[in-house]
DNA sequence: AGCATAGCTGACCAACTAGTCAAGAAATTG
DNA sequence: CAATTTCTTGACTAGTTGGTCAGCTATGCT
């Protein structure tokens, strides 16, 4: 029953502790200002741990990266193609709104990562993003022709989107200093997020 | 005539040289990630000759940051408190557009700044930034009661204004990508901006 | 028990980088 | 034309940091 079972936990876990910890730091001060005993603090655990798990400082960075892209991919698939524009783009706003609230430090490294020119996960971008942008393109576009929404170019929805549900992690000490220095509470997100859909779909006369 | 007018020239002209290309290298690397060094090449100094001007880097990151804040600052007043809101808005909106365009690396190295806590900037978040926020938020608030404008919450529609027109430049690398590479022509700047501009003030009522 | 393997760690090193400095070049002044 | 001030720069230093390594401990297997 134990067999393997503690080395494996212990792995898991081990594994676990280190790249939570290195989300939060290369969150906070980004790829080079990162550095491997600072995580190695934060996780509690000896620098040369780190390196025993993870070769270079530059695979850790990918694994939390690769993370991260796994996240943001679940809440692609809350874009359902086949709902209408009302209840699928609302319903991916809302998941969008919600992994800013969970998980803001990934969405920091990610943005930190694409500020420097996605040297690391360019291939993501040009491949597994590119296509599902794509597909959803063109589920935005059949909403035009079907005049369920107005003309606009899906791209630059897609864009606002992006932009404003990510803004409430990647930029969150601006907000919570612009709200007088206090976390927003859950009324204050449900408010956030209510106002946000519902500009974007009357702006698109959804 | 040239009585000390070389050197101050001379001066600006280091100064100026040093500033713009220091703006582009904290930019692609973050604060931590620039070398003086490699400021220094970009700019075709020595490096001692940047310390020369600016004591330590954290000097010239500061005057970096100042800069960007003045340039942002003469776009917060292109928001005309005396306008309709269509007409103040569409033009705020342009604005912040047209510096995403002109100003991609500043932008960024704001983004980062915030990203990371902004441990330099936090006072121009508490005072500058709080007042002009308060400021249109009252009226903003106007617009409301003057039913000009749906009854939203002023603080998240500044919020997606910002987050929206900024992601062109921060997430340049991205939105070139999924361009198919290329950058966005005249053209596609101004559907952008239309887009953008028209999405938000429909969507709010206006 | 005894061997093998996975996991852990302190001490160390080579590379890098912010900042210094002293000496020199260029410009300005009287 | 000196004297003085500003500007420039190569060479150096002290501190930091990613990565290594040899030896250690704990676990699993037979």
């Amino acid at each position: 029953m134990d067999t393997a079972r503690k080395r494996n936990t212990a792995r898991e876990e081990s594994l676990e502790v280190i790249l939570h910890h290195a989300e939060q730091i290369f969150a906070e001060y980004g790829f080079k200002g990162a550095t491997m005993q600072a995580i190695a603090d934060a996780a509690g655990l000896p620098k040369a741990n780190l390196h025993y798990y993870f070769p270079t400082k530059l695979a850790l960075y990918r694994e939390v990266i690769e993370r991260i892209f796994t996240i943001w991919l679940e809440a692609a698939d809350s874009f359902d193609t086949s709902a209408s524009p009302r209840e699928a783009l609302s319903r991916y706003i809302r998941k969008k709104m919600e992994i800013s609230r969970t998980h803001p430090c990934g969405s920091k490294v990610w943005a930190n990562e694409v500020i420097q020119g996605a040297p690391i996960i360019q291939d993501y971008l040009q491949t597994t993003l590119n296509e599902w942008t794509d597909t959803r393109i063109e589920v935005i576009n059949r909403w035009i022709s079907g005049g369920e929404i107005d003309p606009v170019d899906p791209r630059h929805l897609l864009y606002m989107i992006w932009a404003t549900t990510q803004h409430y992690a990647d930029f969150q000490h601006q907000v919570v200093t612009l709200n007088g220095g206090k976390r927003l509470d859950d009324a204050q997100w449900d408010t956030a997020t209510q106002n946000v859909t519902e500009i974007i779909l009357k702006g698109i006369g959804a």
